[in-house]
DNA sequence: CAAGGAATCGGACACCGTGTCCGATTCGCT
DNA sequence: AGCGAATCGGACACGGTGTCCGATTCCTTG
């Protein structure tokens, strides 16, 4: 062969040391600030040189974004895995808010971050209404993704008469709110209930409201 | 008079000035992140010099709970004001909705500051629960006084027949969780549509869920 | 008006983190 | 052994923070 290295090998390897040194600023972004963590610490902790880290991310925004993203994937991945097991909309939805409150038991800073990196709060449902092209780059789809799972969800449910009918976009917007605060909530809880009951808690509330059973229709 | 002025118009006139860097702070910490303003821009644009800054503020985090804590005034102000309006707990609802909604219009980075600088996001009732003492200083209050209003609501709600009768924590917990969803979106929202209208439907969803009417119960 | 004190200015300072650069070194491959 | 790529590590400029202090302004009071 004329190539030592086929140019793939190489962009695994590259891919592979990029994941070691995203994994240690996710932790430590996670447990303190995405302030009050420098790039040095970073890099030692990650047992490279300050002066490597640049060479994979240009700056530290873009470690940042790095982060996100793979919490992102690490989030659709655990719901995809627990996606099939009920068929029934409300266990899907119950699903779901378990799922994510996985994700924020494992990392409870995962919103200061997401919040504090602007525009990922995007989980109204408009994105996906306004079609935002799948290719998107950055942080757009990391709200993106969720906001189509819930509208699926939600139309299911419809459609399985499950579910009032509702505006589909506003419906969306409103579980994602819903979803959003409870994550929020969760991540800022120092001590947080077990999530299956928590899960269930949120998902009877999103389902029945706040209004007595008799009192209204 | 032995004293030329007495402290009480000194601290008066103190507070006066505090004020006035803090509204510019405010301001520009709203349009650009908490980060990426240096107080040297505050300063300036506040008509005083660096230093004087530091006479009022011991240091940046200093001044950002000052920001903070008055924008949570203005909240709670604002609130009150509107608050004796309707004596229906579905309309006092609304009227919590409205007024949140109102002041994240005013100033949308409103979450990005509170959710960036820790533990503000203490909309949990077991806060109000716990009974944290009104001296807490600080950001703890912030979200404390508005769960202290969800929770009174709800429990009147209960009273007059109007809402399921849960455990008031968690009730009051859920309600703010639902709030702080709605207020990040909004606040994330380019383009946010009529306050009422949003409050309405939001409302909505609070009180009546997801669920087709007819399906359950 | 003159004197005095408090607040303010403005500019210097040390410190730290960022992002860039480059020569020296190590590592993997042939 | 020899080559090239990746890495190191340490220098640099830049910008922001927080501190300090002498000079200046403003207001009060005698």
């Amino acid at each position: 062969m004329s190539r030592k290295t086929p140019d793939q090998l190489r962009d695994v390897l590259r891919d592979f040391r990029r994941d070691q040194v995203v994994d240690v600023a996710r932790r430590l972004f996670g447990e303190r600030g995405s302030t009050d963590v420098s790039m040095e610490e970073i890099a030692t902790e990650a047992g490279v040189a300050r002066s490597t880290v640049y060479v994979y991310f240009a700056n530290r925004d873009e470690l940042l974004r790095a982060c996100l993203e793979r919490m992102h994937t690490q989030l659709l991945d655990g719901l995809a895995a627990a996606w099939e097991e009920g068929a029934e909309p409300e266990d899907r939805l119950r699903t779901l808010f378990e799922g994510v409150f996985e994700l924020i038991d494992d990392s409870p800073a995962f919103f200061r971050l997401a919040v504090t990196t602007e525009d990922a709060v995007a989980v109204t449902a408009d994105a996906v209404q306004r079609g935002a092209s799948p290719s998107t780059p950055g942080l757009a789809m990391i709200g993106l993704n969720i906001a189509r799972l819930i509208q699926d969800l939600y139309e299911e449910g419809v459609a399985a008469g499950r579910f009032r009918p509702l505006d589909p976009t506003v419906a969306t917007a409103l579980i994602g709110q819903m979803l959003f605060g409870a994550m929020s909530i969760r991540a800022g809880d120092p001590a947080p209930g077990p999530r299956d009951e928590a899960a269930a808690v949120v998902c009877d509330f999103v389902l029945h409201g706040l209004a007595g059973e008799g009192v209204r229709g």
